[in-house]
DNA sequence: CTGCTGACTGGTA
DNA sequence: GTACCAGCCAGCA
């Protein structure tokens, strides 16, 4: 399935994904290992075509829906069917909405950013 | 190895 | 608000 790691660890962030919430592209990428593969995370969702991979949770940055093949109808019904207000192409509240995957907790965090 | 593509992102016009 | 450009990363021919 995952020939290679870092769909491995995408797809299982995603994975990880609660209903109710989204995660951008960026923050899966992030959790990944590669804050900027936030266009290899897209390319490895169009290949997910399994439904133990909610990629209809992943969405591109400030909330917007991003694509879903050709079916973004659906991804937003689907957003809609958890929960999610969906207002055109965009998600209401996305702030709140958003998912991050919990960090390693480390001893040391003096400066966190 | 080189080159192109793309469910991205941020900035500029 | 929309349109376009450049940067970035992983996968594949």
């Amino acid at each position: 399935m995952s020939s290679t790691p870092f769909r491995a660890r995408v797809l299982a962030t995603v994975r990880r994904i609660p209903p109710g919430r989204v995660a951008t592209y960026g923050d899966v990428a992030a959790a990944a290992g590669s804050p900027r593969a936030s266009r290899a995370v897209g390319n490895i969702m169009r290949d997910c075509r399994s439904a133990a991979v909610p990629c209809h949770r992943v969405i591109a940055a400030g909330g917007q829906l991003g694509g879903y093949g050709g079916n973004l109808q659906m991804k937003r019904e689907l957003l809609r069917a958890e929960g999610i207000i969906v207002a055109g192409n965009r998600v209401r509240e996305f702030t709140a909405r958003r998912w991050k995957a919990p960090g390693r907790p480390r001893q040391s965090n003096v400066n966190p950013r």
